[in-house]
RNA sequence: GGGCGGUUAGCUCAGAGGUAGAGCACCGGCCUUACACGCCGGCUGUCGCAGGUUCGAUCCCUGCACCGCCCA
């Protein structure tokens, strides 16, 4: 009794519970649960680089209601947290704050300190150059500088009340996600999923690196139509083409229209001349030529976009490329081979004050040099259009021939429909979100990246008596070698001043995909290639949470590696959280998401509170950002500690519940925990909240506030109430617990042994009745509702509730009902002399006010 | 251009073939021995538009509009 503070609050409950939760082990998975009895949840690990906003806070919260309640069922949930350090975001700002740049070539030097620490100052801005790096020692400061995000982001999940298991927390860089990584890569080489290839690919200047299609965006842009004019071979006059990119010019390839187009048939195995560089081309047939766009016959470069690729390819055409990795057009000596040209003199002219150029810089060059000639007919015309980017990158993509690694998707393609159709989608629409993407899948994944902070890919060349590398010639580490960076490591049977040297070897200077390590995520976690024992009880897994938004690259990637790795689904199901919206109905921008710091929110209002909010919203709704909801959060939160103290401050006499009012109420609860256990193995963790906060104001506003008095006194009446509130206290409080992790926990505490989120989750058979009984039902209906009337009439009347009345009642009850309810009823509105009419047609009530004198 | 979702009270949202709901906000009242961070009561609607099915449609069907997202 002691237990039960006299004035409860809120304040201080996240901090005195996380850390007896992190003492007492509560969310420590338990490795020993036969399969059939575990839990597993695919965390998003989110990226250190960035910033936890609400969004994140919304989502996690929604992962974290449906682990607790399978862990109060009685599963032993795994539930480790991971963060995805690997990729750009941390490679940019680690080059900023440590004033480096990595070049794979270099040798690790174990002794390296960094020119500067920004923690410790930023030395002035001008005149420092970045100090080239190898890859390790790259890698150790951006693992470095992670180490304090990944510090700050678990402290805000604690404070939020996620039941992470935190002693299996992974990262993407860590050594077992390389490890995976690097293995999952050796077998699908060894088994023909994956290859190198060198061919055209999507290209981003500024990182230099390659991208996969997953991660394009098309973005609207100002561009323009011009009208060129090639000459035909034949002097039969001109050709007229139109493109947005004439810069492209000395890369084209050929002139192509649709094989129906009538106009240009007769040209169709012609040649005509480019302008500026007389390059002799031929005219072309083909059916993606559009007959409507411009004039209906185009240009070929290499390459300009992916249509040019596809028409490169299907029409056997040469390779002239122009641009370089980054961006800028290269040197060409005009009437060497490849690059011939009727009159190379003046190509070379043209070409001298373009080479070295940027694309957008070339381009207005070129159209000064086109129109001064003639070949420009007319002015540009501009347009707005669409263009391909990478969706961290500044400048539209370019197309650049590359070697680079791919994983088949594109034979994948039905066989990955169906692994979606097996996947069952919460909610179930989103699965054409799925079917969308696989559909317009239009190449295999390229998954090497020109970049430095990711897992390497285990590969060295033999490199020939001639220096040139032959990529053919791959030494492969053993699998108990991996991880390993070919940059410092060895391929068996070499020694370290091999490297780089004719009858040597080379490392691959490449990195994977940061989604080619994410997608690993289930078999990382889950011990694949460390842990057969966890392997056997955790995989696949049960549960993948996560936003809409990367369905086409987390979701769709690791559904293809589970599938070639382990031919399986990774997860049961799938959990797509909405997004939170700002007031204008857009998606919680990031300078917004940064004023309002989660923190801060929690600080605010209580993590109970904002988890409420974040319950609201249901599985793949967006959700409106709404600090009013977190009040009402909060309140209902105080109103825990408040109902739970006056049901628990009279805790005597117990014994049977034998009132109908108080049957009536735990059938009522029963409903309730049937209907709530419904919603949650639905996924519908917002309907399970309303329905169980539904009645937990019904019995606090109603059903306490009719029995209390009965319930003060003592006897077998007394007895049965105090009997029922405790019951219906423990039940609501377990149901809440999933939700209000805090606040549940900390009243469990006054007044039972262990943790309310390791207590069993409810069953009608906790609560302290038989059979359903139907009078019950209508006994405690009839006392609501009559109280209803009685509380109106109050009101009309401006009566208060201090204030005795004398009440003249005709209700629909039965006399049998009325005599159950009759004493609770009259007590519990404060009637001092009723007159009660049963059986009436319809609830009428009359009352007057009691003067002392009665 | 194709696909998915949405449109219900001032706001945030639930709902279901049969008399339109909740919370917030607002208005009025009440210190009722758990809670004034509380309690009681009240007000508010062409359920986006137009057709169709039906005895009956806000709900089902068709088309349209607008918003958001995904994909070309």
């Amino acid at each position: 009794m002691s237990l039960i503070p006299e004035k409860p609050a809120l304040e201080g409950l996240e901090d005195k519970w996380m850390s007896r939760w992190d003492a007492d082990g509560v969310y420590r998975f338990d490795q020993s649960s036969p399969r059939d009895a575990v839990y597993a949840i695919d965390t998003p690990p989110p990226t250190v680089s960035g910033s936890l906003h609400v969004g994140h806070v919304f989502s996690y919260t929604h992962t974290d209601v449906i682990a607790r309640f399978q862990r109060m069922r009685g599963r032993a949930v795994f539930y480790p947290m991971g963060w995805d350090d690997n990729g750009l975001p941390t490679e940019r700002r680690v080059q900023n704050y440590y004033g480096v740049r990595c070049d794979p070539s270099l040798p690790y030097d174990p002794l390296f300190t960094p020119p500067f620490d920004a923690s410790q100052g930023r030395p002035a801005k001008s005149g420092t150059t970045p100090v080239s790096i190898s890859r390790p020692n790259f890698v150790a400061l951006c693992e470095r500088l992670t180490v304090d995000d990944e510090r700050a982001f678990e402290r805000l999940w604690r404070h939020l009340g996620l039941s992470v298991d935190w002693s299996r927390t992974y990262t993407t860089i860590g050594r077992d996600a390389q490890r995976v990584s690097q293995r999952s890569f050796l077998r699908l080489l060894a088994k023909d999923a994956a290859y190198q290839l060198e061919a055209p690919t999507l290209w981003d200047v500024d990182f230099r690196t390659a991208v996969a299609q997953a991660e394009l965006e098309d973005r609207e842009m100002a561009g323009a139509y011009h009208r060129l004019r090639f000459a035909r071979t034949d002097g039969q006059g001109d050709v007229i083409i139109d493109t947005t990119r004439p810069e492209l010019l000395p890369a084209c390839v050929a002139l192509v229209a649709h094989p129906d187009d009538a106009r240009y048939q007769p040209l169709f195995g012609s040649t005509v001349l480019t302008p500026l560089f007389s390059v002799p081309v031929p005219v072309l047939p083909h059916q993606l030529a559009d007959p409507d766009k411009g004039t209906g016959i185009a240009m070929i470069c290499t390459f300009g976009d992916v249509t040019d690729v596809v028409w490169w390819r299907e029409l056997s055409l040469p390779v002239r490329a122009v641009i370089q990795t980054n961006g800028t057009l290269r040197p060409i000596t005009w009437g060497s081979e490849g690059w011939e040209s009727t009159d190379p003199e003046a190509a070379a002219r043209a070409y001298a004050s373009l080479a070295g150029l940027s694309a957008s810089k070339a381009q207005a060059r070129i159209v000064e040099l086109l129109r001064e000639t003639g070949a420009l007919v007319g002015d540009p015309r501009p347009i707005t259009h669409n263009v391909k980017f990478f969706e961290k990158g500044d400048r539209p993509l370019e197309i650049v021939t590359s070697r680079q690694w791919f994983v088949h998707t594109m034979n994948l393609k039905s066989t990955l429909l169906e692994r979606g159709r097996q996947l069952r989608w919460v909610p179930a629409h989103m699965v054409s979100r799925y079917e969308n993407w696989v559909n317009g899948l239009n190449g295999d994944w390229c998954v090497s990246r020109q970049r430095f902070f990711g897992v390497p890919f285990p590969v060295w060349y033999k490199v020939r008596e001639d220096g040139t590398i032959d990529h053919a010639a791959r030494l492969l580490p053993s699998e108990d070698r991996l991880p390993i960076d070919p940059s410092t490591d060895l391929p068996d049977g070499y020694t370290a001043d091999q490297r780089g040297v004719p009858g040597g070897f080379v490392g691959d200077p490449d990195v994977m995909d940061t989604w080619a390590t994410s997608s690993l995520t289930p078999l990382i976690v889950c011990g694949w290639d460390r842990d057969p024992d966890l392997f056997q009880r955790t995989y696949p897994m049960h549960l993948r949470p996560q936003g809409h938004d990367i369905i086409r690259t987390w979701l769709f990637a690791t559904v293809v590696r589970s599938h070639l790795e382990t031919d399986a689904l990774p997860w049961e199901t799938a959990a797509i959280s909405g997004w939170v919206l700002d007031p204008d109905r857009k998606k919680m921008s990031k300078s917004k998401g940064n004023v309002v710091t989660p923190m801060g929110l929690l600080e605010e209002h209580g993590s109970d509170a904002v988890r409420y909010w974040a319950a609201r919203g249901g599985p793949g709704v967006d959700t409106a950002f709404e600090p009013g909801q977190m009040k009402v959060g909060r309140r209902l939160a105080i109103k825990l500690l408040n109902a739970s103290r006056f049901v628990l401050t009279k805790t005597t006499p117990a014994g049977e519940v034998t009132e109908a009012i108080d049957r009536g109420m735990l059938q009522r609860l029963a409903g309730v925990i049937a209907s709530v256990t419904r919603h949650l193995e639905a996924y519908d963790y917002a309907a399970a909240l309303r329905e169980t906060e539904e009645f937990f104001w019904w019995f606090c506003d109603d059903y306490i506030e009719l029995v209390k008095r009965r319930r003060a006194g003592e006897g077998p009446g007394a007895a049965s109430a105090v009997t029922a509130a405790s019951a219906a206290l423990s039940v609501v409080l377990r149901l809440f617990a999933p939700f209000l992790p805090f606040v549940t926990e900390d009243v469990w505490s006054w007044w039972q042994t262990g943790s309310i989120h390791r207590a069993p989750w409810p069953v009608r058979a906790d609560l302290p009745i038989a059979a359903d009984d139907p009078i019950a039902a209508e006994a405690v209906s009839a006392a609501s509702a009559n109280t209803a009337a009685i509380r109106h009439a109050r009101s009309n009347q401006k009566l208060g509730f201090g204030i005795p009345v004398r009440l003249t009642l005709s209700t629909p009850a039965s006399a049998a009902i009325w005599a159950l309810i009759a004493d609770d009823v009259i007590k519990g509105n404060n009637v001092s002399v009723p007159v009660v009419t049963c059986g009436a047609a319809d609830l009428t009530v009359a009352i007057a006010p009691d003067t002392a004198d009665a």
